[in-house]
RNA sequence: CGGGACGUGGCGCAGCUUGGUAGCGCGCAUCGUUCGGGACGAUGAGGUCGCCGGUUCGAAUCCGGCCGUCCCGACCA
């Protein structure tokens, strides 16, 4: 490939509008455009990498005996409406109808169409299955992001198993397990794996494959010490015991005039610390209200009650909603007595006595609250949101938030997609078993972007051997000088029939142009081959990511940069 | 969807307050000089100022509506 040939729009300059590191690179090293808020071209070198990366999943799917298929992206309701999504999955799916007026949907997922072909297995003896895709994902996000990071068209490895049961279903998850952690190792991310909400997709675990970046969405809750990590969706920890004063409480109700939040009552003559109080908030779960109870200095994690709660769709109600519920504004909110309005409490309340709250009466609060004696809480449930330096949950050690991207995620699914699809197989004794499923995804461009995260400097991107679109360029610095032209032919021509990917970069352009290029697009070896190294019968040989350089014979170069490229593969 | 900002040659921006010839840098084309770390000179091409409507003798500029994009909050690979 010759780089005068090849089109490679590098920019000058940092595009206007982009805040992930990754984002600025892609656009200023000529591999994405923008079509539209969350669709992106890939062009030429990006498809190289995305080519690259789509190699290595699947030689690890293929490792671990997945069967890779190929299904539409266009999909008729019926086959949402048989799994209930259509209508619970709301406006992220992309839906049309056709000519005929027949209702219709871009794949946001696959579960659906692999639960029906799956129809077709008939026999224990099948069983395990493993079948993959690399097939592209359509989700109107409501927020396209960061450049690749988060768009509304995408390509996934998706995988899903089918086994008999749940030991089965554990050995397909561990099989994934092992097959991402190569994979993600084979991209040179640091790799986290985290314990994660369960979500949408239903099903009874869930680990999410994250790398630490700061243009990531999620917060991940570390412990340097023992390795605990879980998103802060489902992070616990462990926080000391509150001493409460001795004696019984009585409850007692009292005017806080302007009192609307828990640091207003914390400095109110007769209020009380944050520790003391109870924090009344109220949700609207599907159409049921529900008091949401934390202690008045914790944060609720919204995740972990909609899992909790088994719930979909879940908001904090509105003033007015309240208001009609309890008879008072928020600011002046209490659980006590109410039994009209299902009540759940974060664990860390239980047992908490002389506590302060509010007293469902504007302007007024109440004080020697027992949480167990005086409220009716029907659940106490983890709820609050973990904090940085709070001790780890399995040594005690302090944990660390850190900002990370998801990178993939695999899920034990249970039987809902094969039940809802009629998926069954005889077993040996002549019954009937239903599959158990497991669902596995990768972003293959997220994950071309995570890469750029990880690899890149001021100069601009620099891509693991493995990733970059061409492994070696040949820098030619003067392409007019004729024997400096013959030598770097050579060159090229040398590489290239030793298997090694190889763009010359012949462009009549002055030499720092195409340094700063080489540079930017990230080419891990390059050759600079000009009139003054001919002379002396040398070419220079720079590593992108350390920078070293070494004068090499010419008569040696090809064999010794191939060695170089190999060892690096 | 709530909050904030922006939309002017391919890219990045100024001009708008105070209406009157559309400008700068980069990039691009041609020629010359130069060229082992983002060169210089000369000449030149390229814009219905996001769209629609209104005000006005006259709108990039003022007013209204719409669309698009980005950032901050509720979702996910």
């Amino acid at each position: 490939m010759r780089w005068s040939q090849a089109f490679i729009p590098t920019l000058r300059d940092d595009p206007a509008e982009a805040e992930a590191a990754s984002h600025r690179l892609l656009v200023r090293a000529g591999y994405i455009r923008q079509l539209a808020a969350g669709h992106y071209t890939l062009l030429g070198p990006a498809v190289r990498v995305r080519r690259k990366l789509i190699r290595i999943i699947r030689e690890e799917m293929d490792a671990i005996g997945g069967q890779e298929f190929l299904l539409p992206a266009m999909h008729p309701a019926e086959v949402w409406q048989a799994s209930g999504r259509w209508s619970s999955v709301g406006d992220e799916l992309f839906r049309f109808t056709d000519r005929r007026g027949a209702d219709t949907a871009l794949a946001m997922t696959h579960e659906e169409v692999f639960a029906s072909v799956a129809r077709e297995l008939s026999s224990y003896r099948q069983l395990p299955q493993v079948w993959y895709q690399f097939q592209t994902k359509f989700r109107d996000e409501p927020r396209p992001k960061a450049g690749l990071l988060r768009v509304r068209e995408f390509t996934m490895k998706d995988s899903y198993s089918f086994d008999l049961d749940e030991a089965g279903l554990d050995v397909a998850f561990e099989a994934h397990r092992r097959a991402y952690r190569r994979i993600f190792g084979r991209l040179g991310f640091d790799l986290l794996e985290v314990d994660a909400s369960v979500g949408m997709m239903g099903g009874s675990g869930s680990v999410e494959f994250m790398v630490r970046s700061e243009s990531g969405e999620d917060l991940v809750a570390v412990c340097a010490s023992c390795g605990y990590a879980a998103n802060l969706e489902t992070a616990r920890s462990t926080i000391p015991a509150t001493d409460d004063p001795a004696g019984d409480a009585t409850v007692e109700r009292f005017p806080t005039p302007g009192v609307r939040t828990i640091a207003d009552l914390v400095a109110f003559e007769g209020g009380a610390p944050a520790d003391r109080q109870v924090k009344t908030l109220v949700y609207l779960v599907g159409n049921e209200p529900v008091m949401v109870l934390l202690r008045g200095d914790h944060d609720l994690q919204e995740q972990k009650l909609a899992d909790a709660l088994g719930a979909a769709d879940l908001r904090p109600a509105h003033d007015e909603e309240i208001v009609e519920l309890l008879g008072a504004h928020p600011g002046s909110l209490g659980a006590v007595g109410v039994t009209h309005v299902r009540v759940v409490a974060d664990r860390e309340l239980r047992g908490r006595r002389h506590m302060t709250t509010g007293a469902n009466l504007d302007d007024h609060h109440v004080r020697g609250v027992d949480v167990e004696r005086d409220i009716e809480v029907s659940s106490w449930l983890d709820l609050r949101e973990v904090r940085a330096g709070e001790p780890c949950p399995e040594c005690g050690e302090p944990l660390s938030i850190d900002r990370t991207i998801e990178i993939g995620h695999i899920f034990k699914l249970g039987r809902t997609y094969t039940e809802a699809f009629d998926v069954a197989v005889l077993g040996p004794d002549g019954g009937e078993i239903v599959p158990i499923m497991g669902s596995y995804g990768i972003g293959v461009e997220r994950n071309l972007a995570a890469a750029v995260e990880v690899h890149h400097d001021e100069a601009g991107i620099v891509w693991p051997m493995n990733l970059a679109p061409w492994e070696v360029v040949v820098t030619i610095v003067r392409p007019d000088d004729e024997a400096t032209a013959a030598a770097a032919a050579e060159v090229v021509d040398g590489l290239a029939a030793a298997g090694i990917e190889v763009i010359s970069d012949d462009r009549d352009e002055r030499p720092g142009v195409k340094f700063a290029d080489a540079e930017l697009v990230g080419i891990p070896v390059r050759v600079t081959v000009g009139p003054r190294g001919v002379a002396g019968g040398q070419a220079e040989v720079t590593v992108r990511a350390t920078g070293e350089r070494t004068d090499v014979p010419l008569a040696d170069v090809v064999e010794e940069v191939a060695a170089r490229v190999r060892a690096a593969r």
